[in-house]
DNA sequence: CTCCGAAATGTATGCGCATACACTCGCCGG
DNA sequence: CCGGCGAGTGTATGCGCATACATTTCGGAG
């Protein structure tokens, strides 16, 4: 690493100018098969690695694409962070005793739309690069994210809408799974709607229920609130009458859930097997996520209320979790790897033609019939 | 994106010189406020966002560090991969009629690898960039990716020895994962030998059991071979016979070791129950990793046997999924986090010390117990 | 009011590469 | 034998920024 060799270098060694050096890189066939067997072996004994900062800065283009994320760790501050474990620290044996299982949705999901990402960018021979929005930093990290790259792509809600702006004049941008919006990028989501739809019809036609109820999310959520107009589309077509608003309001967290549950649960209590006083409980519950799903599952199991017997339970995400519990949970799977692989598609077509009106991409959903609504 | 602006268009905005600009962004306390403040204001108006390419060139550093993958999607080429889902398709309702749960060690063995590095990245202020080896034009695009950093954290196995060898000439090299050995690179591993010890130690001392097996894994997985290792320190601290090689070979995957576990099941059936004719199965199965673990307990549950009640059944890895089985599987959990942020840490070390020699991290790990070996 | 040193700002240069353009050379047709 | 043409190569320039160094400004002591 004395001192990285450079294009002259190479050139010195081969005999050759830089322009040559650099064209059989770029482009082998205007260089005369000899020329580029002595450039090639120069590269070689010399150890030369072009700089992607001189080749971008030429090229005005780096072939990188930007990921930006927001932060899921709820990590603040470098301070908040313990020093990474050191070397020859003993081997720790703990008893696990148990206690709800590691949830992972959040890491896995952008873990999941990263590699959809990294495979079509690869695919199109461009780099990746990944940013968190995260911290009192996150300003400047995100602006830097931006300087370094072709292109963005921005999880919903990771950016404020004014760096977004201002970011978005120097690169194109695309948003991951926002609510369709009327602003000037490209947008890419997920279908909740026909989604939540196309489950709830299937509950109404094939298992002939009547009496659903929608567990919503919390208010922000754009997400959640989409699902809940593909519940209200679903009972509505049926000739069924759609609420105006979701039974209940879920945080979204499997623990939140529990809570949720055992509240109205008692509300019904009163009411249940005496099939005279109280309302009993709806024939199924549509949860705006899986998380909700599998807290109300917790419960009802628990209270020992039949799923799918006296309760249909469905979840939406599709979640690991939702293939380990008992029944399994019906729910809507997410396209996550399409995500990424779409966000960056948009991207590069973006590129290729910066003039276009902006684009939104809604991506389709599966349905997946388990157990939980009465099915297999 | 007409054009972005660059300094000198900023400069001519505020008033000021080039390098006044430069110095609001790189050193604000070496500019009176009055400027500093104009600068801004130029700044915003402007759109302006500092290319990274001309930062990294100028600086001759680029404040990136790289990832580098192996392939986990087994995709060699472009033509492998369909096109990406388009917009309209419709909702599609399939029946899960269940089968295996996905296993997606892999992805969130990397993802979260991937989240360490970031986080301790992000610490210290760089970006992060990642690139998977993949397919025929591998070779190029990592060493694109080395030309576009300041430092590579290269798992093991994921680049060819001679690429790695052009590579570090330029940037220094971090090798994850892999076997200590002896190249000039910093290695950052995990402690495989130390925590099988440590698991095996437990189930003599704490079980009292004196028949364990060890399930291997592949023969060219250093993991395995060292956990094997691990295996026989134990036993023959404990004054028992150390085999020279392990009972059986799995090829890691679920799937692959309830084949395994079929065989061995089958050659073991004539001495069950009669206690006499035939071999007993081992009162202990130590296997190399968690899915081996898994599809033996699958098998074993199949066939009526009790875990741990006849079989004490024990992984390593720590994925998930083990917290979910039944019984939940005694394991080693691997620090995967501590792996991606040790591999940073390590690569910042060497970039403020290019002449240090190559150093070598072993991450401790930690047993979890759980019912399969009998505890809890 | 002058002079000096420190603070603030400007000027000039180079980072490593891609590429437009100029140039050389060998070859063919005229 | 000459002109022209194309393949192959070299020369020169600029990409946008950081920074060493030169220059100006400012504040305060004398």
């Amino acid at each position: 690493m004395a001192k990285a060799p450079t294009v002259y270098d190479v050139a010195q060694r081969a005999g050759v100018s830089i322009a040559t050096v650099s064209r059989v890189l770029r482009r082998p066939d205007d260089v005369r098969e000899r020329t580029r067997t002595v450039v090639h072996e120069a590269i070689r004994e010399l150890g030369y690695v072009p700089s992607g900062a001189a080749r971008g800065l030429a090229a005005r283009s780096t072939g990188v694409l930007g990921l930006c994320f927001p932060d899921v760790d709820g990590i603040d501050e470098a301070a908040d962070l313990p020093d990474p474990v050191r070397v020859g620290e003993a081997v720790e044996v703990v008893r696990d005793v148990g206690g709800p299982v590691t949830a992972r949705w959040s890491n896995l999901y952008l873990g999941e739309v990263m590699r959809g990402a990294e495979l079509e960018a690869w695919r199109t021979g461009h780099a990746v690069m990944i940013g968190v929005a995260r911290g009192l930093r996150r300003a400047q990290a995100v602006n830097e994210l931006a300087g370094r790259v072709d292109g963005l792509a921005v999880l919903s809600k990771s950016v404020p809408d004014d760096l977004l702006a201002h970011i978005a004049r120097r690169v194109p941008v695309v948003v991951m799974a926002g609510p369709p919006q009327d602003d000037d990028y490209d947008h890419i989501s997920v279908d909740n709607r026909a989604g939540t739809r196309a489950l709830v019809d299937h509950l109404i036609a094939d298992h002939g229920i009547r009496d659903l109820a929608f567990v919503g999310g919390p208010f922000d959520s754009p997400d959640a609130h989409e699902r809940f107009q593909g519940f209200r589309d679903a009972l509505t077509t049926a000739g069924l009458e759609a609420p105006d608003e979701p039974a209940a309001r879920s945080d979204f967290t499997r623990a939140g859930a529990r809570d949720l549950a055992r509240t109205m649960l008692e509300a019904h209590v009163t009411g249940r097997g005496t099939g005279a006083t109280g309302r009993a409980l709806p024939r199924a519950l549509v949860c705006s996520n899986d998380q909700t799903a599998l807290g109300f599952l917790d419960v009802l199991t628990e209270a020992g209320v039949d799923v799918p017997g006296e309760v249909v339970l469905t979840g939406f995400d599709g979640i690991d979790a939702t293939q380990a519990s008992i029944p399994r949970l019906t729910t809507v799977s997410q396209p996550m790897v399409e995500l990424g692989r779409a966000a960056v598609e948009l991207l590069r077509t973006r590129l290729g033609d910066p003039s276009a009106p902006p684009a939104t991409v809604n991506l389709p959903v599966r349905v997946l019939l388990r157990e939980s609504c009465g099915c297999s």
